[in-house]
RNA sequence: AGGUCUGUAGCUCAGUUGGUUAGAGCAUCGCUCUGAUAAGGCGGGGGUCGGCAGUUCAAGUCUGCCCAGGCCUACCA
């Protein structure tokens, strides 16, 4: 063989050019020590060059689309492997369904607005407030928002292309952009004319310093442990008899009685508006030291516990009398007087005993302070029960006018002050304090306050009809939408995201924040409004041609109209709401956004939604897959896609959250580098995170996908080319790729292609059932298959000269697995299986095959091939072949010692001609002289039984276990005669063969392995023939592996020097000499006294002892 | 605190409608094979299937409660 060429060099600068080889080499000879991320790097030039990906699109036909829609990252941090994972399964399905014949286009698609960037803006520019931001100029921040969110964009797309995924990074939609804001205001519009969009007040966590409420993500990011007052004041109660009358203003005529109430926030208690009891609790009256106090019974001891006996005394004075209790209902409506008189009384309900389920007896003394306006559930319960809204708080936190004796003292700080003044008052009854979590602004490291803020919502409760006049909620719509996803895996479906659908509220869809999509509703004074759907109708309202919708822009542009329908001029001033929209809003508007429905590409709507497919971490639950549903089913009823994989969490390799700060997982860019994108895809997808669950992530991992998986593919492929191009060389084959074949008579052959057309029908099942964690296993298994027993089995029909038909097949059929393999595999190993491809397919230039593994056809099952009786009959050959194995390791008899016979017996006919038929191929694995097959194992095993569980455990319920324990004690004929048909008699019913498991037991002596499907027997004696052919294996082994350590090349041809004393020794070579001289490729073979004795070259077999020396023929 | 997922060999995970002695890969130890292979083969060691109850002739599997971890959600006054 020629010297092969350095492929390598040469195609990073000519890809194109393979005429360069030598005439006699047929294929590139692929590097036995390549680096598979050089490789990857190449092939990338190659893509590049070819523009693979753009034809891989255009090649296939418009109408028949499979719609992917990606999820937009944000570019101001760089990407991590839960990028990298959920890419890879957002490169893998489209890449499969390409290959299926479908027009996948794949637009990237970048989030820009929001708090990620508005963040590091205001670090950057030390603007601390929302005051800051407006008094630096919102155009100004803006700009730099617009300006930074790019920042890390070109080491997304380095990477991104890196890893493999093609994704259009050209054409990619951004949330920023003119177009898909309009589009975004359009889906608004769409909501708001179907009455979805209100105004209202919602509890939001509010951090004072800033101005401003918070994102729960930022809340989330700043739960820390804080020293709180813990207070219960007793608030006095009025004269009973008023309960009922419910137009009866107070009379301010006191009862003796107060009622016990706690909180945590003294700061609420001027907003006081009512006090909440459960309606199912127990309160008790009690008389403590001369006062009478109303608690919650269950709370009772714990404010007024029972004195201890002291000793001595029998039982001590009761400090604290009982008076009576009573159901918190009962208690409903009584009015009590106000600790301040701030507010207006504008509601019979207010400053009195109200019923509510929330209120429990865990802590506290079972009754709540109520301020509507600061707390989740005091809001709830105050709109039921018609309470105002009362804060007195400024936009700093700071109370107002309304409250004097605080003006201009911040909330949290006007505690202490206000327990004093009601201390003074004689008010507070117990006051201590308490440690718990609360969370405090992320960026001040202040007390957050929750309060009630005016925002916009988007209401899951009105109701919307469909095309098919089918009303049902928002809600409900959702819901029935949501049935219609396939969810992989299935669980979210029901669990996390059926639940969350279940109890979703209205969505607050306001932000008072700068950097977003305006929310496009202009409001006049008289509360009149009007929202805009597109920019033509902005210009027509305005009169002003506006190009860009950010808030600096259009805030100023104010519309003035008569009527609302003719836009007639010089009626009332409208001005835009301030806020922007909640970021979330323009995720889900994607599937219209990113194509600028519908003022682009109306036409092509339908065929385009809802989406084939999505693919996104397990934190979209609450994000992006819910969005998508709530648009969806808003504006057309329908789910936002059809099918969807949820990748799990990527941690590091210790279990921990990977962390920049610990360092504890590898670098993405560097690890490609040490590894292969190819082996981190597989990594990743051969694992629970394609089905939502979470992967720890290794190095170690990774490399053992590129040593079970890559090497050994990599491996057949080299034996492959290096075997084709030597005998092409030499003239000694006729194959040669393309060429029509006829079906190969050779059994291994025709098994190897069935096995690969059941791959195929296996992964075309699970690929489109979205289930890629079946597929790897599938692929490993077979790559198994192909090289530790078809190639393994095949090596003599590629080794041996002469060009028969035997041989040809074989190069065919390889041919034919690895170019069809290759396809397989280029969704998952892109890199790898184009290779493959170049080598074996586009480089030899052979007519009609497109020039990447990528434009191919994936292929499909081709059932003359499918052979399921020829795939059981291997199995049970393989089973054969274990078992000899086992039995030649069990009694330490070396497989290059040659046996007489194998006696394989059977269980049925069938088995036997099996057996039969793959006689040398069992001959040749185990080196044993022939195989016997008997049908009658009797002389072999022991038969023992025992109790079929499944098919006896119905017929005889509680007598099963009598039974399984006679079973075990059938004797050897019993049990023979059951298996030849004849039901047996017992006590609790009749035996018959399939309701007992016969298990083999090899009788003393014997040289026996059993299986449930075989028998094995090996006759373990060795003649003196045996014993020399043993030899003459030894020689070859040992002239071998001193060819591989000279460094010859496999068709080097050597001449051979022995000296031996052992006449055994020179008898083996003398009788076995035309074998040994085939087999290692030897010129001559000849004695000599003269060989310098070593380690490496020297051989003893049971004291027979030899010395080889082996040099290159020249 | 609630929801949800997970818990099976040293590690990563399979485990069908409940049914024999709970499996695989990796790792480890011993033996072995090999001119494609950094591989392959055979065997060994390694398990209270998170715990406790219950249903059943029979539970890794079904039910209940509890424990641990992850994620999501959450102002309990």
């Amino acid at each position: 063989m020629k010297e092969s060429p350095k492929p390598r060099k040469m195609l990073n600068s000519l890809p194109f050019l393979f005429t360069t080889r030598g005439a006699s080499t047929m294929f590139r000879s692929p590097d036995k020590n390549q680096s598979f991320p050089e490789m990857e790097e190449r092939i990338l030039k190659l893509w590049e060059g070819d523009d693979s990906f753009q034809l891989s699109v255009k090649n296939r036909p418009v109408d028949k689309p499979f719609v992917f829609n990606d999820g937009p990252p944000f570019a101001t941090g760089l990407p991590h492997y839960g990028h990298l994972l959920a890419g890879t399964i957002k490169d893998i399905v489209p890449r499969y369904w390409t290959m299926k014949g479908y027009r996948v286009e794949r637009r990237f698609g970048w989030d820009c607005h929001g708090l990620p960037i508005e963040n590091i803006i205001q670090d950057k520019l030390s603007l601390h407030t929302v005051k800051d931001i407006t008094n630096f100029g919102v155009d100004k921040f803006n700009d730099a928002c617009r300006a930074g969110v790019f920042t890390y964009t070109k080491e997304w797309r380095k990477t991104v292309a890196r890893m493999g995924r093609w994704v259009d990074f050209d054409n990619e939609y951004k949330t920023m952009d003119p177009g898909f804001m309009e589009s975004v205001w359009w889906v608004f519009k769409q909501c708001f004319d179907k009455g979805l969009i209100y105004q209202g007040y919602r509890i939001q966590p509010y951090s004072p310093a800033l101005a401003t409420s918070l994102s729960n993500f930022e809340v989330n990011q700043a739960y820390k442990d804080r020293q709180d007052p813990s207070v219960t004041l007793a608030f006095q109660l009025e004269a009973p008899h008023h309960v009922g009358d419910l137009h009866a203003p107070s009379t301010k005529e006191e009862s003796d009685e107060q009622m016990l109430v706690w909180t945590t926030t003294p700061w609420t208690l001027p907003a006081n508006m009512a006090i909440a009891l459960h309606p199912d609790l127990d309160y008790t009256l009690v008389r403590h030291e001369g006062k009478k106090y109303w608690i919650a019974e269950a709370r009772r001891t714990a404010y007024f516990p029972e004195p201890k006996a002291k000793k001595g005394e029998a039982t001590p004075p009761a400090a604290t009398e009982v008076l009576k209790t009573c159901k918190g209902r009962e208690l409903a409506g009584r009015r009590y007087k106000p600790l301040f008189e701030y507010m207006e009384y504008t509601n019979d309900k207010q400053y009195t005993l109200l019923m509510a389920d929330f209120v429990s007896a865990d802590d506290g003394a079972g009754a709540v302070h109520i301020a509507p306006s600061f707390g989740e559930e005091d809001f709830q319960l105050g709109q039921r029960e018609g309470l105002s809204l009362f804060d007195p708080l400024d936009a700093d936190g700071k109370f107002m006018d309304v409250v004097p004796e605080w003006k201009g003292i911040g909330a949290k700080d006007a505690d202490k002050s206000i327990l004093q003044h009601l201390k003074a008052q004689g008010r507070v009854f117990k006051h201590e304090t308490m440690v718990h979590s609360y969370p405090h602004c992320w960026r001040t490291d202040v007390p957050l306050l929750y309060r009630a803020q005016k925002n916009w919502f988007l209401s899951l409760e009105k109701p919307l009809t469909d095309a098919h006049g089918v009303t049902k909620t928002l809600k409900d719509w959702m819901i029935h939408c949501n049935r219609q996803i396939n969810w992989v895996p299935e669980h979210i479906k029901g669990g996390r995201f059926g639940k969350w659908l279940d109890g979703a509220r209205d969505w607050n869809l306001s932000r008072n924040r700068f950097w977003g999509t305006c929310i496009p509703i202009w409001l006049a004074e008289d509360g009149d409004m009007l929202c805009v759907g597109s920019v033509d109708e902005l210009c027509a309202l305005t009169g002003t041609k506006v190009v860009d919708l950010h808030k600096h822009i259009i805030d100023p542009l104010v519309i003035k109209t008569k009527d609302k329908k003719t836009f007639a001029a010089d009626g009332k001033e409208y001005r835009r709401t301030p806020e922007v929209l909640d970021c979330w809003f323009e995720s889900g508007s994607m599937p219209y956004a990113q194509r600028h429905h519908p003022f682009e590409n109306a036409d092509s709507f339908d065929a385009n939604f809802p989406p084939d497919f999505i693919a996104e971490g397990l934190d979209q639950t609450r994000g992006w897959f819910y969005t998508l549903t709530v648009l969806g089913a808003a504006l057309f009823q329908k789910p936002a896609f059809k099918n969807v994989i949820v990748n799990g969490i990527i941690l590091a390799e210790d279990g921990q959250k990977m962390s920049k700060r610990l360092k504890n997982y590898p670098d993405p860019n560097e690890l490609i580098d040490r590894t292969c994108a190819d082996a981190i895809r597989l990594f990743m997808i051969d694992s629970a995170a394609v089905k939502g669950e979470e992967l720890k992530f290794s190095e170690i991992g990774v490399k053992n996908i590129v040593r079970a998986v890559l090497l050994p593919l990599w491996n057949s492929l080299s034996l492959f080319t290096t075997y084709a191009n030597a005998d092409h060389e030499k003239g000694q084959l006729s194959w040669r790729p393309g060429l029509a074949q006829s079906a190969s008579s050779n059994e291994l052959d025709r098994w190897v292609l069935s096995d690969l057309q059941q791959l195929l029908a296996k992964v075309q099942t699970e690929m489109d059932a979205y289930r890629l964690y079946n597929v790897v296993p599938a692929v490993v298994e077979f790559i198994d298959d192909l090289t530790n027993w078809y190639i393994r089995r095949s090596r003599r029909r590629f080794w041996k000269s002469e060009d028969d038909q035997d041989k040809n097949q074989a190069y065919a059929t390889l041919y034919r697995v690895l170019v069809d393999f290759s396809k397989v595999l280029a969704p998952f190993l892109p890199f790898l299986a184009e290779e493959i491809y170049q080598i074996l397919v586009r480089e030899l230039k052979v007519p009609g095959q497109p020039v990447s593994v990528h434009l191919c056809d994936f292929p499909v099952v081709d059932p003359s091939l499918l052979d399921a009786p020829l795939n059981a009959r291997m199995a049970l050959v393989r089973q054969a072949v274990n078992l000899g194995r086992s039995l030649r390791s069990a009694h330490n008899v070396k497989n290059r010692q040659p046996l007489r016979q194998l006696i394989v017996v059977v269980r049925n006919q069938s088995q036997k001609r099996e057996i039969l038929d793959m006689e040398d191929l069992i001959r040749e694995e185990l080196n044993v002289k022939s195989v016997t097959v008997s049908e009658d194992e009797s002389s072999l095993v022991t038969y023992k039984a025992k109790a079929n569980f499944k098919s006896l455990g119905a017929k005889l319920g509680k007598a099963m276990k009598t039974v399984a324990e006679k079973v075990a004690k059938l004797s050897h004929e019993e049990i023979k005669s059951l298996l030849s048909g004849t039901a047996l008699k017992l006590e609790e019913g009749e035996l018959v063969a399939e309701d007992i498991l016969v298990v083999r037991e090899t009788r003393e002596g014997l040289v026996v392995e059993a299986s449930p499907d075989l028998t094995v027997a090996l006759d373990t004696s060795i003649d003196h023939g045996l014993r020399l052919e043993m030899l003459a294996r030894e020689s070859v082994s040992k002239i071998q592996n001193l060819r591989k350590d000279s460094g010859f090349e496999v068709t080097d041809r050597v001449e051979v020097q022995v000296k031996t004393g052992s006449p055994l020794f020179r008898e083996a070579l003398e009788t076995h000499f035309a074998y040994i001289t085939a087999e290692v490729l030897a010129g001559s073979l000849g004695f000599s006294e003269s060989i310098a004795e070593s380690e490496a070259n020297s051989l003893d077999v049971n004291g027979e002892f030899a010395v080889f020396s082996v040099s290159r023929k020249v």
